[in-house]
DNA sequence: AGTGTTCATCGAACCGTTTCGACACTTAAC
DNA sequence: GTTAAGTGTCGAAACGGTTCGATGAACACT
């Protein structure tokens, strides 16, 4: 293996002078840093991770804790996960994975053995139990989503209030009068994760706001229970022309059932969705729909810990990214019966 | 920070009698370890890692390189991650996540630099460009799936093969003449990812060994796609009986286009398929299927990976994993006409 | 000519472990 | 009763970088 020393004789200087051509934290003369690099590719030369950890008590490398649970779309935190290795490669760091399952346990371990040194945290809980070793911990970290209280903490998220809002007020600017929202099924409420409540919050609002009747309802992520949610809307809102879905599962299984039961869509009943663009665009009938913006938030996140990693302190606790609607074919003037 | 010295210190004894009481690698006595684990709790003592990766050349870190492209489902990458970094846990390893996207580049960085201990690549091509970089690394790898040649690797991966002859006999027995493989789509088979043509090569082989007539169809990952070709195998074979699926994102619109045609399933038409479980499992008719043994693979490829890095020689070159059916409601014997 | 700056580089200490050789002390063997 | 073979522990030397203070040279300003 060759080190920095052999780098060091190889172009007539000083191991540390290498250090500093390197790193530019030292002033080089140009001449010097050319004929250091030079030396570095006729021999191949790689620093040594575990020593640039050890004597820089830096690691270059981010700890991404994944969910596991049922009622997580998959694709989006693949995408996630991906534009966190993307973004963090262009700032000269790793990426290294965990699973929910590790625990506080886990988030302990990679921080205090420095083998990170930053934390990115998805699917935060409004208790989450994590969030106390967070704040404690020595290194920074941002999370994916809002606990009950982000004081101390660095959160990112979709703003799924103005989502849910923006759904409501496109219906209700199409002239629907009589809405109702199919939900994230009911472990998703119970386990009080915060951005299925504030959808809740933003589509209830905006249908009071606009003097739309509405009504909510969480939804299993089965086609059988899609079924049922919709002859369950049929009979207990027989007026009802509007449809915002926030559950990616049951989306497509939910607009069959519409369909099956004799309801066209956009014709009868026009439908919003809070989902990922790929799932909208890939259904039959393109859905018009609030993105899921997973890869900006995960290069956003990763942006925000290079922030505090570089020791800024103005990095906001809370950053709530706009929704961007994009218009299909699912929705439509109400027609006038 | 807490550091070895301040556990000895606390203890009363040398640092190396640390090291050693942690790490087992020379005897010490019952009563000095209890003391020295004792010390190690009072303090919350974590080692760190760079300083242990320096002095041992050892990170007990994995690289896993997962691939971005078109036509990979998904789903089955992320189980097979968290497969990856669960297994490696229990070998007291932590896991970084490379795209596809660093290439060969990325490869020889975290290779190099010392940065982690082994690799795990997933979606080999035949004519990898990887691989001879693969071979040349100083440090251990698995791959999942087959290259063309597999000297000097250690690979992975069900047997695609056998899967694509399973599905061929399980119909032969059902009593089915003429059958047809709806594959994955041209890019794939373009792009000579081995485990398409090896369905393909088991599929061909077991209906001439049974005698039944057979055609191959690759198809699109989009519904549009799968209604054709469900209208296309109708017309080039009317007598079908027998299909069989390997292409996750268009099996559920193909058996929607077949039902739509007319044809029952399992009424008209058996349908197997080799796909994840859960997948076979969620559709309306439950499909009879091979599974595809994405969290096997990944335990399988970390405990080979330990293998190799504890020095066993004895590491296989290829491991095929066997197939495994079960039978859902979607293939049945064949109605006597 | 002397003093003060700035620039480029060097030398040495340090980062926190692991590991190797040595040593003292038991125990077993002949 | 010496020799041989373990046991359990220690001290010191790596491991391969980074960083801080010092130094020398070049230059400008009194």
């Amino acid at each position: 293996m060759v080190k920095i020393t052999d780098v060091a004789r190889h172009a007539g200087v000083s191991p540390s002078t290498v250090s500093y051509a390197l790193s530019g934290k030292r002033p080089i003369s140009e001449e010097t840093r050319q004929r250091v690099e030079e030396s570095i590719r006729r021999l191949g030369y790689r620093p040594h991770a575990g020593a640039r950890a050890l004597a820089s008590s830096r690691s270059n490398v981010l700890a991404l804790v994944v969910p596991l649970r049922a009622g997580i779309h998959v694709p989006v935190v693949m995408q996630f996960a991906v534009s966190v290795v993307t973004t963090a490669r262009r700032y000269d760091h790793d990426v290294l994975l965990l699973t929910q399952e590790e625990g506080e346990e886990g988030l302990r371990r990679v921080a205090d053995t420095a083998l990170v040194d930053a934390l990115i945290v998805m699917d935060v809980q409004l208790h989450d139990p994590r969030l106390p070793l967070l704040r404690a911990l020595e290194r920074p970290s941002v999370m994916i989503g809002f606990p009950a209280s982000s004081d101390g903490l660095t959160c990112i998220d979709l703003d799924f209030k103005a989502a849910g809002e923006a759904c409501v007020e496109h219906l209700a600017r199409l002239g629907h009068r009589v809405v109702a929202l199919v939900g994230s099924p009911p472990e998703v409420y119970v386990r009080q994760t915060a951005f299925a409540q504030r959808v809740v919050q933003g589509f209830t609002a905006a249908a009071d706001r606009n003097g739309l009747a509405s009504a909510v309802h969480p939804c299993e992520a089965s086609p059988a229970a899609a079924r049922a949610v919709a002859e369950q809307l049929l009979r207990e809102q027989p007026a009802l022309t509007g449809v915002v879905v926030h559950n990616e599962a049951i989306l497509e299984p939910l607009v069959d059932a519409f369909e099956q039961l004799g309801l066209r869509v956009p014709g009868d009943l026009s439908v919003t969705a809070i989902c990922p663009d790929e799932l909208a665009e890939s259904l039959r009938v393109p859905v018009t729909s609030i993105a899921l913006p997973s890869a900006e938030v995960g290069t956003r996140a990763v942006e925000l810990l290079m922030k505090k990693l570089g020791g800024s302190t103005a990095v906001p606790e809370a950053t709530l990214l706009p929704p961007r609607m994009t218009e299909r074919a699912s929705a439509a003037r109400r027609a006038i019966a």
